[in-house]
DNA sequence: GCAGTTTGCGCC
DNA sequence: AAAGGGCGCAAACTGC
């Protein structure tokens, strides 16, 4: 059974309507309002888990969850939304359930109210309910707001049947669906974190906190030493055109600023400054102001974006949740009698390359669980060599060291070669390329367009021309890794939403992280058997819905841990 | 003086 | 011959 729900979009948040729907969006009951429309979701989610059907599940599903009402399925109307204009070729156009009407209608579009950077925990506590959530569905008041529902999801599913594979599509949007009730659920659970661990890795690094702000002990020595050893009385590292300068004077002509180029740099400041660019980094990013502002009652709550990357990984804003620190992850630790059961697909993008082109020698090579070991053969020994051929291959890397195995891969492994020349091809042709699932890329922006288009305009100059050529190569990289990355992104989505059912039939454990192709369960320690069994079988389950037969293997390498500091 | 852009880092 | 894809964030820098 499916229900649409939708609050009042004029009335306080907690007034709505509900109505029963068919498999193709048409009336199925009478169209109700109700007083409290998530006391009515915990209701007729009890007596028998119906398929929501409902704007946006970032909009409810947080008040839902502080309720302590879990929802099985749904099918977010936003995200298939934006999947769709992207399918159609309109990426970016405004996805609200507002808007989708507003198309379907020919009326003038609302544009979709911004995201917006989320407010800190301190600010906006989510063990306090805000009185409002912000309503993103745009919904003029004289719609009625059933109706829109019906017919936009109606026409969603006529669009979804006139893809090119129906099929994978729709599994498509009910991963990501899934994935978005996934994503609800790891915010309000939060990521364990022990802010006095989080302290003592600071202290040990960075020395005592400074209590006016200023920067700690052992960032002012290292700029002291800095200084010193170039020649000089002070300098502030953080500026770029300071180190140039002062290295100039020293007879060191640096070309960037970049780690790696300066690590090929002789000069006994380069370690120094290296050293400080670590100090800073650690405590701008990391630091006590981050560990203040966003760890809360042992817990740190980022708020995850499904769909935010046109690749279809998620996003997170607040707290750069997806680029946790591994030296922080120390501090990540279970609760007492629980463990994390970390999960992580080994080397997920050859596989998916593997996978999609149907590549014999590739497929066979997925058996091992170290892939580039098991092609170190075809790379002349060397497993480096292999890991340097494949990446460089799917990112688009022409010159380097990755020229000779570059070659190799293209003489021992065509049809995955061709996979991605292919991509590349369309890409620099300003035409679109698709995932396994069919999630579309953007089409070229206005710079990629003029670039493309200023091509054939004979008499521009060699130097326009010369631009064109590297602004087209550049688009010809993003679509030859987007096939890739959107469906390592889908494989992993899939993964997810299985998981998550899976994991409701256990009493305690939580998904408390997902990154790109990881996860991570919160568990009690006599659960954690169980989790690692389901992860790696929902790995398999994942590759099979994805890509139907076949024999390339997606294996997850599993730990249970107390720290995640230890996973790896 | 403020807002937008650039640079560089580190995560996948 | 050849600049490897995606992101978020902080600080410096640039332009108005």
């Amino acid at each position: 059974m499916q229900i649409a729900a939708t609050y009042d979009p004029e009335g306080f948040r907690d007034r709505g309507f509900v109505q029963a729907i068919t498999d193709d969006g048409a009336e199925a009951g009478p169209a109700r309002a109700v007083a409290d429309l998530e006391a009515e979701v915990a209701a007729l989610e009890e007596s028998g888990g119906p398929r929501w059907v409902w704007p946006a599940t970032a909009d409810i599903a947080p008040a839902l969850l502080r309720r302590g009402v879990r929802v099985d399925r749904c099918h977010d109307l936003a995200l298939t939304e934006a999947l769709l204009l992207a399918y159609e070729g309109h990426c970016g156009e405004p996805r609200s359930l507002g808007a989708a009407w507003a198309r379907l209608h020919g009326l003038p579009v609302p544009e979709d109210r911004a995201e917006g950077t989320m407010a800190a925990p301190a600010d906006n506590p989510t063990t306090q309910p805000a009185l409002f959530e912000p309503d993103r569905s745009r919904l003029s008041a004289d719609v009625d707001p059933l109706r829109a529902v019906r017919e936009v999801y109606a026409e969603q599913l006529r669009r979804i049947a006139a893809t090119a594979n129906p099929g994978a599509f729709r599994l498509l949007v009910a991963a990501e669906s899934a994935a978005s009730l996934a994503a609800a659920e790891m915010a309000h659970h939060g990521l364990p974190w022990r802010a006095d661990v989080h302290s003592q890795i600071l202290e040990e690094v960075l020395g005592p906190r400074p209590l006016d702000g200023s920067p700690p002990r052992e960032m002012v020595a290292m700029a002291a030493r800095l200084a010193e050893a170039l020649g000089i009385r002070a300098l502030n590292p953080d500026s770029a055109a300071q180190v140039t300068k002062a290295f100039s004077d020293a007879g060191v002509k640096l070309p960037s600023l970049r780690r790696w180029e300066l690590e090929g740099i002789d000069h006994p400041a380069i370690p120094l400054l290296l050293k400080y660019k670590e100090l800073s980094r650690l405590y701008s990013f990391n630091g006590w102001v981050w560990r203040d502002t966003w760890v809360v009652d042992g817990r740190f709550r980022p708020e995850y974006s499904v769909g935010g990357v046109v690749t279809g990984r998620w996003a997170a804003r607040g707290g750069g949740a997806l680029q946790i620190a591994r030296r922080l992850r120390k501090a990540v630790i279970a609760d007492p009698g629980w463990l994390f059961v970390s999960a992580d697909a080994a080397q997920l993008e050859p596989r998916i390359l593997a996978a999609m082109a149907q590549d014999p020698g590739m497929a066979e090579a997925t058996q091992s669980d170290d892939m580039y070991s098991a092609l170190a053969g075809v790379f002349e020994g060397s497993r480096d060599q292999a890991k340097l051929g494949l990446l460089g291959a799917m990112y688009g890397q022409t010159g380097g060291g990755a020229a000779a195995p570059l070659a190799l891969m293209r003489r021992r492994f065509p049809k995955a070669t061709a996979l991605l020349d292919d991509a590349a091809r369309e890409g620099e042709r300003g035409r679109l390329v698709r995932s396994q699932l069919g999630r579309t890329c953007p089409p070229p922006s206005q710079r990629w367009q003029s670039a493309i288009a200023g091509d054939a305009e004979a008499d521009a100059a060699d130097d326009s021309n010369r631009r064109s050529g590297q602004v087209a190569r550049a688009r010809g990289r993003f679509t030859r890794n987007f096939v890739i990355q959107a469906t390592a992104a889908e494989w992993a989505e899939v993964l997810l939403a299985l998981l998550r059912q899976q994991l409701r039939t256990l009493d305690g454990p939580q998904l408390v992280f997902f990154q790109h192709d990881e996860v991570l369960v919160h568990a009690p320690r006599e659960h954690a058997a169980a989790v690692t069994e389901m992860i790696i079988q929902c790995a398999t389950a994942a590759g099979r819905l994805v890509f139907g037969p076949s024999p390339v293997r997606f294996p997850m390498s599993v730990h249970s841990v107390e720290c995640y500091g230890d996973a790896k």
